[in-house]
DNA sequence: GACGTTATTATGTATATACATATTATGTCA
DNA sequence: TGACATAATATGTATATACATAATAACGTC
């Protein structure tokens, strides 16, 4: 590091994110403006507010117009999933993918899944079940309703080769999405089909996605206690 | 209303994740370059820049120099949540929030929480267990250890006003995390902390957080099946 | 045709400037 | 004093320009 500071946004944002860790810049304090740190780091404005701004979008600072930045006071740090396909998820993880088609046919959602697509009554869906498995073992079980005013093109597919999971994405990007996170006691038939003990812990993620105003699928993913979900930051 | 009615890179990301959502750029095409954009969008190259890298960063679009820009074949979605105190979390929930203090004293770790703070070999840690509640009922039971190296100053602190993950968080910034959610069975004395029965499932979130190089602090944290996380995107 | 070198090109970043916008601080008048 | 209009200010965004960098395409040599 030469006398002249390096001075790319990036270089100057780990500088920032030292301050604050090292509480140079305590926690609640107002750190000085875009202009005096433009001077100080020996660059433009512009470079200064891109650092801020992602310091502020990573919580550590707050930012408000006229009022100034300020170090968060309790820095409600943000965490980054990333939302893969189930056979990306399985294969990075180094496991031999497959997955089995347990049932595919139109039913009447059930009240509890039309009401957490946002749909006042239930209606006529599709219903698909089924199962990924990493080198032969159950990995996920995956129940899924799809709205079929969303994605009519999928009333024929049999998903003998792909998964409703990959078919969704690669033909029905969504915009919006809710996900849940929660621990559960398996069911008699999610353990059988799991391969686990009755009232053993499961790991289930729910996920409704949309496009604007309309929902497109709700489904319901179903792991064996095993798993882990992990993220860095 | 035309597609260049509004300029602003928030109009223009939009614009574009519409295409993609409605596949007028479909999964792995090349979308044409920022300059020919920015003169669709009448606009400067950086605007549509900053409307490409941000649709980049959420995963959508891939970009690579003078490959140019495409649209994610596998949209590897991120969702992002926010890791608020625990106290946050309850009051944002509409809860009145309370904790309960079980044990603070220094110990030798035990051979596995070393070994996921990355330490060779164990020693003498804070260990500090306490209970969280909302309404009076059991939220989050927290088993915390804490390196003593990384945070000497946190030895005599008595825990009566503050809990221990709030002082952490206003005391000793962290700049790395890794955090594992799974779910697991309550053992005995969990069960009987949380008022739940043995061999019911709770919700685990696991985190060690660093400074570069040198571990802060590991914590699980066990919430009752009842517990839901919640993330929208 | 197989290779290493060079040119080309799309994105990445920096800069000076200008104006927009939200919010606070200030001043005025009843 | 209190309500309300007005000025001041820090951040937010847009723009034209310039150069950096990474990756590909084109080329020439053997």
């Amino acid at each position: 590091m030469t006398a002249t500071a390096r001075k790319s946004f990036h270089a100057i944002k780990a500088e920032m994110a030292r301050r604050i860790a090292e509480r140079v810049w305590a926690p609640g304090a107002l750190i000085p403006g875009e202009e005096v740190l433009s001077i100080e780091f020996g660059c433009a404005r512009a470079t200064v507010n891109r650092a801020l701004q992602e310091l502020a979008r990573g919580g550590v600072l707050v930012r408000k117009r006229k009022a100034g930045t300020r170090v968060a006071l309790h820095p409600m740090r943000e965490a980054r999933f990333v939302i893969p396909i189930v056979r990306q998820e399985i294969e990075t993880k180094g496991g031999a993918y497959q997955f089995r088609l347990l049932s595919n046919q139109v039913e009447k959602a059930p009240g509890d899944v039309a009401r957490r697509m946002g749909l006042a009554k239930a209606k006529d869906m599709l219903h698909v079940r089924c199962l990924h498995l990493s080198d032969g073992k159950p990995y996920q079980y995956e129940d899924r309703w799809i709205n079929l005013d969303a994605v009519p093109s999928i009333r024929g597919e049999t998903f003998e080769t792909i998964s409703p999971n990959e078919w969704l994405v690669t033909h029905s990007p969504f915009s919006q999405a809710e996900i849940v996170f929660h621990a559960g006691v398996a069911s008699a038939q999610e353990a059988d089909i799991l391969g686990v003990s009755e009232k053993d812990a499961v790991f289930i993620v729910e996920r409704v996605t949309f496009v604007p105003q309309k929902p497109i699928t709700f489904v319901r993913m179903i792991h064996p206690a095993s798993h882990r979900m992990v993220t860095q930051l």
